[in-house]
RNA sequence: GGGCGGAUAGCUCAGGGGGAGAGCAUCGGCCUUACAAGCCGGGGGUCAGAGGUUCGAAUCCUCUUCCGCCCA
């Protein structure tokens, strides 16, 4: 045995970063534009360039690090854009917290000296993220790394929003949309979190202006009551119909509004009759248009009250609220109050209660994008992994609304818009700047303050980061992409909208396969969040396990369509495998002297002995499935084929045999050669999961075929003859083995005891076991081993039936407890009986035996057969134990 | 209210009509020259409940209970 090259145990912080600046700078990750190979492509969901990596961006860039890196191997010409998202809201508002700590506001500092601390901000941190992407070890196409507010991307957004207004797809006005009092902008229905809320339900009378009469109107916002048009009831609500047409005068205010008929009222809420405030409420903003009511807006952008609101004017709403309350009471117009949960609307960003308002917005059509999207998955030129997200697509798809692009902060890109103060005309341009109107001529002209919505530039993503609009070789080669890789909660935020965008302006849907993976959740299946104090932080999981250790785990968890629940148990486990797999190697190492090349290369697999073509076998079978799973996206079986093939079956059995075939002359040069063959295939197999060990480990193997084992060719299924005779054999061998290491260790037996084994076998069977007769006794640490066609069992010796045929004695006198033995045995003989059992029941069931297929009658007939005799044989030596030999 | 998914070993989860599986945990024995981050062996489950289809159901269907998510 050679000098041990490697430390007995890995330590990935050397390794990782070493291997990283190599790959990086070789430009090992770029694609080359080979025309011979086959491309494949993804672009990467962007990260907010604010945010540090946490578990669900190490598991999202390691699923599409395998992908990328397997394809790479398998002859593929990669290409994986990275990149981050300026991330409109978050980004402002990190900024301006900063500028708090100073004492300042974005405000007092102005537009153009605010962006510049923005940017500022950017050069200095925004590049956290990314170095984080390179220490999760992502093979990122660094060359093409892009930002949404780049020049290149910001030139894709203006001709996008350009395009499609001459399309007449985008328009502007005055709608109801969702408002954040704090962050001072409109966001879209998908910006909204809605939560449910412990509120309560106020009764209100409102008088008929005559003060014959009075109806009662139910409401959980009372103070929106100030902004009320109208009442209205449903059409055929026999208790109101004497009220229609009739008019109200609205308490507190004064207003003269009337009772008017929707269908959309549901009689059975509340009393049955509902106070519209269309300036305030998606629904009565919807009945307000279909009725011609006026619009009164009591709340503005801040959450204050506004002057419509009279006495109220400057009052925040809450404030307002129990204000109007107590002065409902006041005049006794307060029927009751009840508890009653309220869902409420939420800023995404800031959590601040949402405020719905009217306001002029800007807003793109869908209807006309959604349809060719819908179609692009209907046909399947679009693949969902799993499919059933298709149905929460289409169901999202087909129910569209219009979507509220613009934001009325400062951080993002600038809506291409000038007013002409004169004659009122809209001016769209891709220019940078008018000089006077086109139409009227007046040099007076306004630029739209609004900036788009951040996903807005996302949904342009994979065609606007290779370089649309032009027309560039990066697109003609890479567009449409391969796969996108992410998570369900953007579907309708991000994929959606990209599918859109895509078909609309490349004419081409924007990826072929969308695989969509878990969330990841603490080990309760909880959200992780700072608030709960429940998150893992990958960075501090590589730090102390390891990157590969952390990728693994979080690929051997990603089973399709569940969710992730992580437990850093689980990290520390796969660091174990991490560890065995560099002292498999070690071992390889450490036993390859005097091996050539041409060894490896002209191996001859028919002479090989038994174990070595049965981990041949295993390693095709292996690769065969690992193939498989990885192009169904199964990535958790694939990972776990290759981790049983690795330490189940090449280091528990082969590495333990090929110590016995090391020490045979004859098969000394094969065995080193199997041993190289399997152990480097092995790590380009494993290479995808866990690319730091295993390029470390590549190094140190002699006369590889590639200098780093990126570039290595992805190892495809190879022809060998392992005959089923050579599999039972194989299989018995084993069983023989686990056999009597399993009698030891019940009779609480030292593994080194000599103990004298007797197998008995068909005569065909034993001329094969000779031959392995060295590797029974070496494993199973029995000193005497005897083959034999029949055996009269000695007293001292104990019977163990192996299953699959044949039965060992072993000689057990020194040692034999008859208690334990004869318990063994009764526990035995009951297992079997069970068995025998149920199959007896079966092959009595005349409907079995007619259309059950002929297969599993033939096994069900030999199983009962075997189990008979096996039962028979254990009595006979119970009864000859109670018979006390 | 509508929809989707889930319930399998102590924990975390695979499996998906014909002998209940893995990892971790646990228990017992081993410091066997690759690895104690290891090796060898064991125990542990009416596959949520009820009904149905079937020769045969953990697996397919229906209902119930509980849990999670999405939409309104």
């Amino acid at each position: 045995m050679g000098q041990a090259p490697l430390p007995p145990s890995y330590d990935p912080k050397e390794v990782e970063d070493k291997w990283y600046k190599i790959w990086e700078e070789k430009g090992l990750f770029e694609p080359t534009y080979d025309p011979e190979k086959p491309k494949f492509s993804m672009v990467i969901p962007p990260p907010n360039v604010t945010g540090s990596l946490h578990i669900g961006h190490a598991l999202n860039n390691t699923i599409q690090d395998v992908l990328a890196r397997y394809k790479r191997m398998d002859g593929y010409d990669v290409l994986w854009v990275p990149g981050t998202d300026h991330a409109g809201i978050a980004t402002q508002n990190v900024v301006e917290r900063e500028l708090a700590k100073e004492g300042l506001t974005r405000e007092a500092l102005g537009r153009e000296k605010f962006l510049e601390r923005v940017w500022q901000w950017k050069e200095t941190y925004g590049g956290r993220i990314i170095a984080q992407l390179k220490k999760l070890g992502a093979s990122c196409s660094w060359s093409y790394l892009r930002f949404t507010m780049d020049e290149g991307l910001s030139r894709a957004v203006k001709e996008v929003f350009c395009r499609l207004w001459e399309e007449g797809l985008i328009y502007r006005g005055d709608y109801i949309i969702n408002w954040c009092p704090r962050c001072h902008t409109a966001l879209a229905d998908l910006e909204v979190v809605f939560e449910p809320k412990a509120g309560k339900l106020w009764y209100l009378k409102y008088p008929l202006e005559d003060g014959s009469d009075f109806i009662v109107v139910a409401t959980t916002r009372p103070e929106t009551m100030l902004g009320d048009t109208a009442v209205a009831v449903h059409p055929e609500d026999e208790r109101y119909k004497k009220f229609l047409g009739k008019t109200i005068r609205l308490p507190l205010i004064g207003r003269r509004i009337p009772v008017i008929a929707d269908k959309v009222v549901d009689p059975e809420f509340g009393t049955g009759a509902v106070k519209i405030t269309p300036a305030h409420d998606f629904n009565d903003f919807e009945i307000a248009k279909r009725h011609n009511l006026p619009m009164v807006k009591v709340i503005d952008e801040s959450g204050k009250m506004t002057e419509e609101a009279g006495p109220y004017a400057g009052l925040d709403r809450f404030e307002a609220r129990k204000r109007v309350v107590e002065d409902l009471k006041k005049e006794e117009l307060l029927l009751k109050e009840e508890d009653y949960d309220v869902v409420l609307g939420h800023c995404y960003r800031c959590g601040t209660v949402i405020e719905p308002l009217v306001s002029k917005q800007w807003f793109i059509k869908m209807k006309p994008l959604a349809q060719p999207a819908i179609a692009a998955v209907e046909y399947g030129f679009i693949k969902f992994y799993p499919d059933s997200w298709k149905n929460l697509y289409f169901d999202w798809m087909r129910n569209i609304r219009d979507w509220c692009i613009s934001r009325q902060i400062w951080w993002g890109h600038r809506i291409p818009v000038w007013y002409c103060k004169d004659c009122g005309e809209v001016l769209v341009s891709r220019e940078e700047t008018f000089e006077s109107c086109p139409k009227c001529g007046s040099s007076s002209l306004s630029v739209e303050e609004d900036v788009l919505d951040t996903w807005f530039s996302s949904a342009l993503w994979p065609f606007s980061t290779m370089g649309w609009p032009e027309k560039t070789k990066t697109l003609e080669t890479f567009y449409p992409t391969s796969v996108l890789v992410t998570s369900f909660d953007i579907i309708f935020f991000w994929v959606a909208r990209m599918i859109m965008m895509g078909e609309h302006f490349m004419g081409a849907i924007p990826f072929e396969k969308v695989y969509i993976h878990a969330l990841v959740r603490d080990e309760k299946g909880q959200k992780m969040s700072k608030s709960k104090g429940n998150v893992i932080d990958p960075l501090e999981m590589i730090e102390k396990f390891g990157c590969d250790a952390l990728r693994f785990t979080l690929i051997a968890l990603a089973a399709q369509g569940r969710d992730i629940k992580l437990s850093v148990n689980r990290i520390e486990g796969y660091k174990h495998f991490i560890n065995k797999i560099w002292n498999a190697g070690r071992f390889v190492l450490m036993n390859l002297e005097g091996l050539k090349k041409e060894d490896v290369e002209n191996l001859n697999y028919e002479l090989l002995p038994l174990f070595s073509k049965w981990i041949l076998w295993r390693l095709k079978e292996t690769i065969k499935k690992v193939r498989e799973k990885l192009e169904e996206f199964e990535f958790d079986q694939a990972a776990m084929a290759i981790y049983h093939f690795f330490w189940d079956e090449f280091c528990d059995w082969y590495l333990e045999i090929s110590k016995i075939y090391l020490k045979n002359e004859g098969f000394k040069n094969s065995t080193q050669a199997v041993l190289y063959k399997v152990f480097s295939d092995s790590l380009k197999l494993l290479h995808p999961f866990i690319p730091f060990v295993t390029e470390e480990l590549w190094n140190h193997l002699p006369f590889k075929e590639e200098e780093y084992l990126l570039k290595a060719s992805y190892p495809k299924e190879f022809f060998i003859d392992f005959k089923i005779e050579e599999k039972k054999l194989a299989q018995s061998v084993i069983n023989i083995i686990t056999a009597i290491r399993n009698i030891k260790s019940e009779y609480n037996l030292s593994s080194k005891k000599d103990l004298p084994v007797v197998c008995v076998f068909d005569k065909e069977k034993i001329e094969y076991l000779k031959e392995q007769i060295e590797v029974i006794k070496t494993l199973s640490k029995s000193e005497i081993f005897y083959l034999a066609e029949f055996h009269q069992r000695k007293q001292g010796e104990i019977l163990v039936i192996i299953e699959g045929g044949g039965e060992l004695f072993i000689d057990l006198s020194k040692h034999l407890d008859f208690e334990k033995e004869k318990n063994r045995l009764r526990k035995e003989i009951e297992k079997t009986e069970e068995k025998l059992n149920i199959i007896r029941k079966k092959l009595e069931n005349k409907q079995f035996l007619e259309k059950a297929p002929f297969e599993v009658i033939e096994k069900e007939k030999k199983a009962f057969e075997e189990l008979k005799k096996k039962l028979e044989k254990l009595k006979t030596l119970i009864r000859s134990l109670e018979n006390g030999s």
